[in-house]
DNA sequence: TACATTTGACCGAC
DNA sequence: GTCGGTCAAATGTA
């Protein structure tokens, strides 16, 4: 008993760390959002040494949790031990959690598999694991912002799912045939809310298009908010979307928030506990540390509309919801806590609910699902497309029956 | 012309 | 047998 009692101080210990590391983390990204805001004078150093601040914070709350988690022998997402793959630049580089990004790369066998699915065009169901990526477009003003994870996709499928509403779209690398890249995703609209996709992520990007912009390998691959983070974080990439568009970026700063699950799990504890004090979490915490950052139009423009392209009008965020929110939610955790935010006071106009894939938790091979490289960002610098097609929803509506 | 999307059919997993 | 994932021909678009 007495031990048990050590046990839950220790852990009650550790959630206060974390909870202060994500509280300064809030402060930081407050602090980020006055320089981007009102104070467009600040210097870029100081905003970079805000944003990697934050990271930091973030990235020992994170360190924390799953410290915790595998101390407990039990992790909310699976294969969230198998970081084997921490990145040098893992300060600059949230983990997100357990399961999340810098997943072991696929193992040779799979690889093999894969090449000779390939070779052989064999259409056999893959057993890997996935993330699902929820997106919420608003359909007032957020239906224009094109959601891309800045790789680009082509379809080649649709298909009516049992019990689904809406159909499945599903879609490659459009590197596939000539780089032999076996990213897939598939998108689909959820028959709860209309305006939310989830978007599935199988395979890993190893196109030219994933590490010709960075250095990173493949396996380095990792959200591209991760990636945008690390982008000025770092300093570096200053091939920098801000450079390229820096309205838009601004416009984003103003308009995103991120927090993920496992913080909002936290704060609900917290609040739970601090009976709704008066600091309990407001989304409005990430705003500008995120924003640009994080911002990482999942759903791509192919899901929408036809283009990947050369169809972009460059309108990046031009028409970008002001208020967008993005929501990182782990599943295996808890779930649908973007609920919570929806019926909060900051209404999500662009929530991007990230999860991983449950069929992680049995599988042996840890086959990296995660297309999102920091690859990503800097496509997202790259590629013209990323916002195109805004408005796609009044385009056409391909997952409408 | 080149590339993307659509859509019915095929195939393997379950 | 059903369902989900993929293929590939037809079609659309710039």
């Amino acid at each position: 008993m007495e031990n048990y009692n050590m046990v839950g101080d220790l852990e009650q210990n550790n959630n206060n760390l974390i909870i202060g590391e994500l509280r300064q983390g809030r402060e930081l990204a407050r602090q980020l959002q006055l320089h981007l805001v009102n104070l467009p004078c600040s210097t870029q150093e100081t905003r970079e040494l805000l944003v990697q601040k934050i990271v930091s914070s973030y990235e020992k709350a994170l360190s924390m949790l799953m410290n915790s988690n595998s101390s407990t022998s039990t992790s909310m997402v699976p294969g969230g031990a198998d970081h084997q793959h921490q990145q040098p630049a893992a300060a600059a580089q949230p983990t997100y959690g357990a399961g999340l990004g810098n997943e072991s790369p696929p193992l040779s066998g799979e690889d093999s598999d894969r090449d000779q699915e390939l070779k052989d065009g064999s259409k056999k169901r893959k057993a890997t694991t996935r993330s699902t990526h929820q997106v919420r477009v608003n359909p007032a003003t957020g239906l224009e912002g094109t959601l891309d994870d800045g790789f680009s996709w082509r379809k080649y499928g649709q298909k009516d799912i049992l019990g689904a509403k809406h159909p499945r779209g599903y879609y490659r690398c459009t590197h596939r045939l000539v780089q032999g890249c076996l990213a897939t995703k598939q998108v689909q609209r959820s028959d709860e809310d209309p305006m939310i996709f989830e978007i599935t992520y199988r395979g890993r990007h190893t196109c030219t298009q994933a590490s010709k912009t960075t250095n990173n390998p493949p396996e380095n691959q990792e959200y591209p908010q991760q990636a945008l983070l690390l982008q000025q974080g770092s300093g570096s990439g200053s091939g920098s979307y801000q450079q390229h568009h820096p309205e838009a970026l601004l416009n984003l700063k103003r308009s995103l928030q991120v927090v993920t699950d496992q913080e909002l799990d936290m704060i609900h504890h917290q609040e739970s506990v601090h009976h709704h004090q008066n600091q309990g979490f407001s989304p409005a915490a990430f705003t500008g540390s995120s924003s640009g950052n994080y911002f990482s139009p999942v759903a791509n423009n192919n899901f929408m509309s036809p283009a990947t392209s050369g169809t972009a009008n460059n309108s990046y965020f031009s028409n970008a919801s002001p208020s967008g929110t993005i929501t990182t939610t782990f599943q295996g955790g808890s779930s649908s806590s973007h609920q919570n935010f929806q019926s909060s006071d900051h209404q999500s106009e662009l929530m991007i609910n990230v999860s991983a894939g449950a069929s992680a938790a049995n599988s042996p091979t840890v086959d990296v699902d995660f297309p999102f490289g920091n690859n990503a960002a800097h496509e997202f610098v790259q590629h013209d497309s990323i916002f195109d097609n805004l408005g796609f929803f009044s385009q056409f509506h391909p997952f409408e029956k």
